[in-house]
DNA sequence: GCAGCCTTGTTTTTT
DNA sequence: ACAAGGCTGC
């Protein structure tokens, strides 16, 4: 390495991050606090082991996003082209859920997987659930889709196949769920296709199995980096270790005190007992902060420090005190939402800070509502963090179930998703005797259809219907995977017509990665045709796609660097879906309703994405990275997209997103809503079955929310807030209260506004946070002020269960319930017109009625 | 077979 | 409050 070369990667470095950097061979752990660097350690890492002669391309990096790893290869990829290391390759910088479904189809033939597999959504997986639950005649009601699928989830997680899970199950319950695992992987065999935890479990027990593909892939990877390792679950562990076993290259980076997923498997003594694992560990700690204000590291120094199963680490920072954390208490959710608009206005009107530097972050998606409502009150741009709703809507799940179809002819669960999508007069009972025909053949569904002639007891019209959706079918799949172009990828399994004239025999590499195989962009010019037709039929922006189409018979295409194209534009495939299917005449009937108007739209921007991934796949600069191009990579590639996938960085808007989406991101001006018992902490982490670790996880969550701020950051709870349709009553969350006084101003806007006599009322503390001494207004003296004119000291008394009362706004009710909740008392109130209503006491104003 | 109504559940968090 | 799924009547 050169000076220069160590200066570029080392110089701006602190002592710890640079003994990271530095550190080449051997295990490594590096406990990095939030805030403390940690990504730019990882990618120098990797410019220094590039810098020594170790192939970039023998470098694999896991992260937990999509969008994290494509910040993290970009910014390595800025760094080794400045030091002129761009020569042995790129490093693969992926996910764990990506780079199993790459390794998964590399190796497919190796554990009897079809190349095409597809993979399920949440929304699937439930579906198949509920399949299974009839197939064996459980009721849905006594086992709960959503219950067993997280049952069956944990054991895939901890490699528990469905023999092993049977024969440790005990009780009835979990018996049950065994049959159910059992059918549901079955059904998911007979789709073809694998669900999020088979992705991680099927490459572990490949690399466990596989002594073959195990020394291949150690070769390849002969360095690994695994972040956020504070949430790696078993399988995920297994994978890690299988990799790094013989050169035991792997650099472990995270801190135990943002582990936010055990729910879901993670088991936070990978990251305890990394040194058990690896006894040769070294280990590094970096605990100076460069994000945040002291404030603000103190305030959540000090809660976190209130959980007792936890390594002692003190963060520190540089960084100026600046301002008071601001907690504010407000009336109800609509209060609450809309001062944090205000707040969020005046910094920006005052300070000049841009929208996109503000986040809100929410324990629950539901609490996203009233914010946006305000926000959109207020008419300032904001952002949803909620990526996966877009791919969850029907329109666009109809669409892609064709395209799934498209390169899984097997696929059920899709074929019975868009078999009468459009409506084709294929309803409920012809699809059933298709099944049982299917059943009985031992066929799949898909294929039953091609042969609707033979099924017995179809009318003359199903039969025809089926007949021309398996045409319909067909051609479009004949479009869309040109037997020329067939790769296995995207090849059709053997028995369907065009499979034999495409097909490559069975393969060991996936030629993908094959540059031999990516010299036949030329034999795709019927796509030119096919293309050339689809633009004079197609809808409003047919440009979009002409682009990326003349790539398929450019010079360019068979370069083989891995760059080339040899598939048909997805976006084009998906116009002529579209139209072939006839989703544009359904859309075309001259009622242009709002919500037909949303459809469409949602279509083409499903259409413009599919540009986007035809653009990135022309650009590829590695084949071992980028999107190949295929039909079947881009269905992979929207299977696995995150909510935060999709945050737009440069937005201009203020962000909205759950404190889990908000790991790793940091913000100027961070606000958390809701902090309230039952919702942060949860619930289910502090009622009935929640155990103490759930609520340190609850903390550690709060601490991750806290720990994004690098400026100000505002807490806020409500007394009352809509749940569910009821207005309930809340206590603010425990956590406000863990977190020390002189670090924070509390603004009470109900004393406030019975203070000043008017809501209009304005206080000075939006632009001079100041330390409050004394708690302003507690809640017993707002208790007080509420009910003063029924004697406040045997106020309690006069409001008994049974006692006739009246609220301003519900009428006249008799108390039911009253319950003491911390200083104040719950009652709950049987109104006459309005309900059952759950108040406080203190607030509510209720006044008794005699009689 | 389908449209519209009514019931029901839904609220953790996500790759 | 709201959405999705089920049911009833055409």
């Amino acid at each position: 390495m050169t000076a220069d070369n160590g200066d570029a990667i080392l110089g701006d470095l602190t002592l710890a991050q640079r003994a990271a950097v530095t550190h080449v061979d051997g295990p490594l752990l590096v406990l990095a606090g939030a805030g403390s660097g940690k990504t730019r350690t990882i990618t120098r890492r990797m410019a220094y082991l590039a810098a020594q002669g170790i192939a970039p391309m023998n470098i694999l990096a896991v992260t937990f996003t999509n969008k994290a790893a494509a910040e993290m290869r970009h910014r390595t990829l800025a760094l080794l082209a400045g030091l002129s290391l761009r020569h042995g390759g790129a490093p693969t910088v992926s996910t764990f859920h990506s780079l199993c479904a790459r390794l998964l189809r590399e190796f497919s033939s190796a554990i009897g997987l079809p190349a095409a597999f597809g993979i399920l959504d949440t929304a699937d997986q439930l579906k198949l659930i509920k399949q299974a639950l009839e197939k064996i005649g459980l009721s849905p009601e006594n086992f709960a889709p959503a219950r067993v699928l997280d049952k069956i989830s944990g054991a895939k997680n901890r490699l528990q196949r469905v023999d092993a899970f049977a024969a440790a199950a005990a009780g009835y319950f979990d018996t049950s769920v065994a049959r159910v695992y059992r059918v549901y992987e079955e059904l998911l065999g007979a789709s073809q296709a694998v669900d999020f935890d088979d992705l991680l479990l099927k490459t572990a027990l490949l690399l466990r199995d596989n002594a073959e593909v195990r020394n291949q892939l150690q070769g390849r990877f002969r360095y690994i980096l695994i972040d956020e390792y504070q949430d790696t679950n078993h399988a995920q562990f297994v994978i890690a270790h299988m990799l790094a076993m013989e050169h035991e290259n792997i650099c472990a980076t995270g801190d135990p005190d943002q582990s936010i997923y055990a729910w879901r498997g993670a088991n936070l003594s990978n990251i305890l007992e990394f040194e058990k694992f690896f006894p040769r560990a070294k280990v590094v700690l970096l605990e100076q902060n460069y994000r945040s204000t002291k404030t603000i590291l103190q305030a959540a120094s000090s809660l976190i420090s209130h959980n007792r199963q936890r390594k002692h680490k003190d963060l520190w920072t540089e960084n100026t005190i600046g301002s008071k954390v601001i907690h504010i208490c407000s009336a109800d959710e609509k209060q609450e939402a809309r001062e944090i608009v205000r707040r969020l206005r005046d910094w920006h009107e005052r300070e000049g800070i841009s929208w996109d530097k503000m986040a809100v972050f929410y324990r629950v998606n539901a609490i996203s509502r009233v914010l946006e409502e305000a926000l959109m009150e207020a008419g300032l741009p904001y952002q949803i963090v909620r990526g996966t709703e877009f791919y969850a809507r029907k329109e666009v799940k109809d669409v892609l179930a064709y395209l799934k179809l498209l390169v899984n002819p097997d696929d059920t669960l899709s074929f019975q998703r868009v078999i009468n999508v459009p409506a084709r007069g294929l309803g409920g009972t012809s699809v059933s005797r298709l099944a049982d025909y299917a059943a009985h053949a031992g066929i799949s569904l898909p294929a039953a259809c091609r042969r609707a002639e033979e099924v017995p007891g179809l009318t003359k019209r199903a039969v025809e219907a089926f007949q021309q959706f398996a045409a319909l079918i067909d051609s479009l799949r004949l479009l869309a995977i040109p037997p020329a172009c067939a790769s296995h990828a995207d090849r059709l399994p053997p028995g369907s017509p065009e499979a034999d004239r495409g097909a490559i025999g069975t393969n060991e590499f996936d030629p993908l990665y094959d540059p031999a195989l990516a010299t036949e962009a030329t034999a795709c010019t019927e796509l030119s045709n096919f293309s050339a037709d689809a633009d004079e039929n197609s809808p409003p922006g047919p440009a979009s796609h002409r682009d990326a189409t003349d790539q398929s018979v450019s010079p360019h295409a068979g370069e083989g660097s891995g760059g080339s194209r040899r598939f048909p534009p997805v976006a084009a495939i998906m116009e002529e879906v579209i139209h072939r299917a006839g989703f544009i005449r359904e859309s075309k009937t001259r009622t242009m309703d709002e919500e037909s108007l949303q459809r469409q739209s949602n279509i083409q921007e499903l259409i413009n994405v599919a540009t986007e991934y035809d653009l990135s796949a022309r650009h590829a600069q590695d084949g071992r990275q980028n999107p190949s191009g295929s039909l079947s990579d881009y269905l992979t590639q929207v299977a696995l997209v995150s909510d935060v996938d999709r945050l737009g960085e440069k937005s201009g808007a203020v962000t909205l997103m759950t404190l889990h989406a908000a790991k790793g991101l940091e913000f100027p001006v961070v606000a958390i809503v809701a902090m309230e018992e039952g919702i942060l902490p949860h619930e289910r982490a502090i009622g009935f079955q929640g155990r103490p670790q759930d609520v340190e996880e609850e903390r550690r969550l709060c601490f991750v929310g806290m720990t994004r701020a690098m400026q100000q950051l505002i807490l806020s709870h409500s007394c009352y807030r809509m749940i569910m349709g009821r207005s309930e009553g809340r206590v603010a969350s425990r956590f406000l209260k863990e977190i020390p006084d002189e670090c924070v101003v509390r603004i009470d806007l109900l004393a406030q506004e019975r203070l000043a006599g008017s809501p209009g009322y304005r206080d000075e503390t939006i632009d001079q946070a100041r330390p409050l001494r004394t708690k302003p207004a507690s809640y017993r003296d707002s208790a007080r002020r509420s009910i003063a004119a029924a004697e406040p000291a045997s106020a309690p008394a006069r409001f008994r269960k049974g006692s006739l009362v009246r609220h301003q706004k519900f009428g006249v009710g008799r108390i039911a319930e009253l319950t003491p909740v911390g200083e104040k008392t719950r009652v709950v109130v049987e109104f006459q017109s309005a309900g059952r209503r759950s108040l406080f006491l203190e607030h509510a104003r209720l006044e008794p009625v005699d009689g």
